[in-house]
Order: structure tokens, then C-alpha cells, then sequence
DNA sequence: CGGGTATTGTGATAACTATCACGATACTCT
DNA sequence: AGAGTATCGTGATAGTTATCACAATACCCG
């Protein structure tokens, strides 16, 4: 068991999220209990490293038998601090912001969307999604403060990016999700986590290129 | 100079796309040359990482000078493979589906959108972008092979990825971007990459959750 | 044209992360 | 209750990635 100090791999917090998945399907599929073999194999994953990331965390295993799924999963959940509500902020709502505020999957997991904020006096107003409607830019703050949010998520386009970040820190949030392809700064206390989707789509493009081409199936005379 | 068989860290690709941005950033400002250090301070990556990661692939650079801002960019651009036109299709046209659709930045960087899929018969005929309908799910295996589409961006609900990244393969793609929390098998000769928001979300809450718990600015009295 | 300066490219080193192998342990069955 | 089996937890080991430090070299300027 360990839990002090200890530096824990980014990696290992990815796949913890992972896990949490994993064992909720496997969980509906009735299994009680899961082994590291059993888990690793749904979410791809060696046994061993399954069982090296939760031993970071300490032991939620039995010797001989597995994992409680459930057990299991309420314990990652804690440790990765998915066992209470984090009231969130969205700033920028168009495409891909309206695409996130309309994810159920977020208010499953214990993010509550308490804001959306927008620049266009044209969406003000508008219900983005059940019971949220588009506020202006103007009141980020004084919302965010007297919502206690604690994240703010950022989906303006590249160059309002930065502006945006500096309103969510005075709103006082404590980590921000940004999305735009922009390296904005944040003060030392606030947590920032960039989402890059075209780099994803770019990786894959290097993957293609560099591999050898295989001939596209013919259509058979 | 390398670029062998040799194995470049993931890590690597990734900072190469965020490159090409922080580039173009600094070409618009008037840089025809940069240096690491410039480039670094701009993508908040050190200079010695820059020069590493570009020495993977062979020298770019001038000693005592820097790189040529423009020219830098399209080798980075060859690099990744980003040279030509990647035709891509897209099915689920949901919420994420409709974002993605829509984000200009893809076409602009060599990903041109050549067809969207969606099982739903109500949003079958729907022009969902510039000059593109969304059509059947019946449809996209021919239609995918008839436009040799290279990757398939697959944004169906979970219990849908499966079944959808076997149409695609069936379609003859080359890579698959999977934005379902799903882990889906596809064959050897298809290169898959997950995208998940959610771990993004929960890698956050984590660092929150674990990290010092700082007092909200009271109002002043 | 030679010394001074800037900045690259890269081998060596340090830090980090994943894999392996096995001791520990709990359950099952006779 | 003891032997057998399954499966965890983890120290040791191997592999991967980032950082460092400096030799190499191109340009500048008098
Ligand atoms: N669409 C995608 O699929 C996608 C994917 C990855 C990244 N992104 C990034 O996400 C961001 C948003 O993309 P999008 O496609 O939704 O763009 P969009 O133009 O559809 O939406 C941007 C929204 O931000 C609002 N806005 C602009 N400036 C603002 C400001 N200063 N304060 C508040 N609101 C402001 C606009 O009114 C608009 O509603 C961009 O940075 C983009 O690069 C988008
Ligand atoms: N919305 C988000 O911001 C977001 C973020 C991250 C991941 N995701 C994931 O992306 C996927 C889509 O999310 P969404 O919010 O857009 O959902 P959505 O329900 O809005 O869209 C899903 C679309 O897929 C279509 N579909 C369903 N089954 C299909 C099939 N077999 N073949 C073709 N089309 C089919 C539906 O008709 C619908 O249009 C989900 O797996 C979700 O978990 C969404």
C-alpha cells in the first residue's frame, strides 16, 4: 500500500478511468467479482499493470478470488475524487460546446454543468440544454463564484482562449479543460489540461503514412 | 539524422502536431526564423525536447541561426503525413458527430470529409456540413469504398462502436478514430485510436481532488 | 579573415513506466 | 485439516522517454 507522496503515473490515472468503465459493463453482464485477467482483457489492459496501478492506491483485492466489480468501482471512483459533484462552467457554446453540454455521460459522473457562457448576444438566452440556458460572457465571474464552480471547460475558438482562461480563474475555478488549440497560461493554483483532437487525428495520419500501404481490395471479376 | 526502423515515442508525434500550430502562430506574427527556445516558450515545451524530437527525423535547422519558420512547418507537415488529402468518413452524427462535421481546422489541415453515416432514418438527406447529406449506414461500405476513404471517425453511441468499426474495415479504411467508450477490436492492418473526454475530465478531478484544497476569495468587506 | 556569438544536433545520463516473476494468501474439495 | 488451485501484491528488472551538456557549425562584424 503506498498513497503518500508518491508521484503516480499519468498513464495509471488514464487507465483508472478506463477501469471504471470497464467494470460498470462488466457489472451488467452480472459478474460479481472480476480477476486482473478478466478486467484487463475488456479494457485491454495486461493483468499485471491492472494490478500494479491499483496497488499505488493500496489493496482491494482477495488472494485467490478477484475484485468485487462494485467494490472495485466505487473505490477508483474515490480515488480518482468521482465520489462527489463538481460543478462546472462551459465557456464558448457552439459546435463542440453544445456536443459536451448535451453529454449525459458528464452528469453521470458527477460533473453538473451549472453554467454556459457565450460572446454572441444572438444565443443569450437560449436553452442549450435541459434547464441551462446561454448566459453572456459578462457574468462568468460573479456566476462562477457564487456557483462554487470548480472546473471550467473551454470552447472558444483559439484566440479568445486565453481571455477566457483569465475569467474562469477570477471566476475561481480550480482546473480548466481547455480545447482550443491555444497554450494558454494559468496561475500556478489552478490545475490546466489541454484536449487536442486534431493532434489525435494527426497521430493517426503519421500511423498510416509510415506504415506500408496495403493494396485496397479489388473488386473480384 | 535517423528515421529508420526506428521506434519514435508516441509523445513525440504528438508535440510535432502542436508544432505545426505554434508555428503558424509565430509565422503570422512576423517570425521567419525561429529558435527552440522561441518555438519551446510558444508551445510550452522545452528547446532541448523540440530538437530532439526533430532529430528523429533528420536536421532541419541551422546552427547559430534556427529554423525557417515556413519551411519547418511543412516538413513537420511531411513528417506527419499531412502532405496530402486523408478522405475521411464519419458515422453517428449526433451531438459529437455534428461538432466534428463541422470544425473547419479539419478540412484545412488535409482531412477532407467525404461522407457522414447515421442509422436514424429521420436525419437521413440532412446537408449536416457544406455540401455533405448525411446517408444511410447501409450505404457505407460502398460508399466508403467507392471513395477510398482512408479513416472512419466513429462517434455512435458505445453499444454501436463495435458493429460500426466492422463497417468501416469492411469499407476498406485504413485507420479508425474511435470517440466511443468502447475498446473495439479491428484487424491487424487497421490502426486504431480511442479518444476519450471523459479520462480527460476524470485526469482533472483527480488532480483536484489530490491536490490542496485552496480557500475561495471571500468577498471583501 | 579571424574571433565572438548564437543555436543546433546528439551522445550520455537521469527519470520514469511497464513487465515479469514469484511469494503470499484465500478459497475449494475431499 | 491439508493439498491443490487461483489470483493478488510487489520488489526486481527491462524498456522507454526526457533532460543535460557540449561539440559542431553558421553567421556577424570589424
Ligand atoms: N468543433 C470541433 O469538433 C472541435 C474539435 C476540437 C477542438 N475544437 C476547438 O474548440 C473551439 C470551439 O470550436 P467550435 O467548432 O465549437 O467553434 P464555434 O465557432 O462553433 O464555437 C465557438 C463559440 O464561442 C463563442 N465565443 C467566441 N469568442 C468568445 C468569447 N471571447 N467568450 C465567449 N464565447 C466566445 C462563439 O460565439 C461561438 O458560439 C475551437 O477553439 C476549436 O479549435 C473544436
Ligand atoms: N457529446 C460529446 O460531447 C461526447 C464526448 C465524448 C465522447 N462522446 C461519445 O461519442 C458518441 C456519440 O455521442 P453523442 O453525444 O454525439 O451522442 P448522440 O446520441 O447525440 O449521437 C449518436 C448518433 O449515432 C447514431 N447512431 C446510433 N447507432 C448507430 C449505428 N449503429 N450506426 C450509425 N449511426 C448510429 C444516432 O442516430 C445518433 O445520431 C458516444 O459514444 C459518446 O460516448 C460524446
Amino acid at each position: 500500500m503506498k498513497q503518500k507522496g508518491i508521484k503516480i503515473p499519468e498513464a495509471t490515472i488514464k487507465r483508472l478511468s478506463a477501469y471504471i468503465n470497464c467494470l460498470e459493463r462488466l457489472d451488467d453482464k452480472g459478474y460479481q467479482v472480476v480477476s486482473s485477467e478478466l478486467l484487463g482483457e475488456s479494457c485491454q489492459v495486461s493483468p499485471a499493470q491492472i494490478r500494479k496501478d491499483l496497488s499505488y492506491f493500496g489493496e482491494f483485492g482477495v488472494r485467490g478470488v478477484g475484485y468485487t466489480t462494485k467494490t472495485l468501482t466505487e473505490q477508483i471512483k474515490v480515488i480518482l475524487g468521482l465520489d462527489r459533484i463538481w460543478p462546472t462552467v462551459l465557456v464558448g457554446v457552439g459546435h463542440l460546446g453544445h456536443a459536451l453540454l448535451n453529454f449525459t455521460f458528464f452528469r453521470e459522473h458527477g460533473y453538473r454543468m451549472v453554467a454556459a457562457f457565450d460572446s454572441d448576444p444572438r444565443k443569450i438566452g437560449t436553452e442549450v440544454a435541459e434547464g441551462l440556458h446561454i448566459q453572456p460572457i459578462e457574468e462568468l465571474v460573479e456566476t462562477s463564484n457564487r456557483e462554487k464552480a470548480a472546473i471550467g471547460i473551454v470552447t472558444v475558438p483559439a484566440s479568445s482562449a486565453q481571455s477566457t482562461a483569465d475569467l474562469l480563474v477570477e471566476g475561481g475555478v480550480s482546473g480548466i479543460l481547455n480545447f482550443a488549440p491555444f497554450k494558454v497560461k494559468v496561475p500556478e493554483h489552478v490545475t490546466l489540461r489541454n484536449v487536442s483532437i486534431v493532434s489525435e487525428l494527426d497521430n493517426l495520419a503519421y500511423l498510416l503514412s509510415s506504415k506500408k500501404p496495403r493494396r485496397r481490395r479489388k473488386k473480384i471479376k
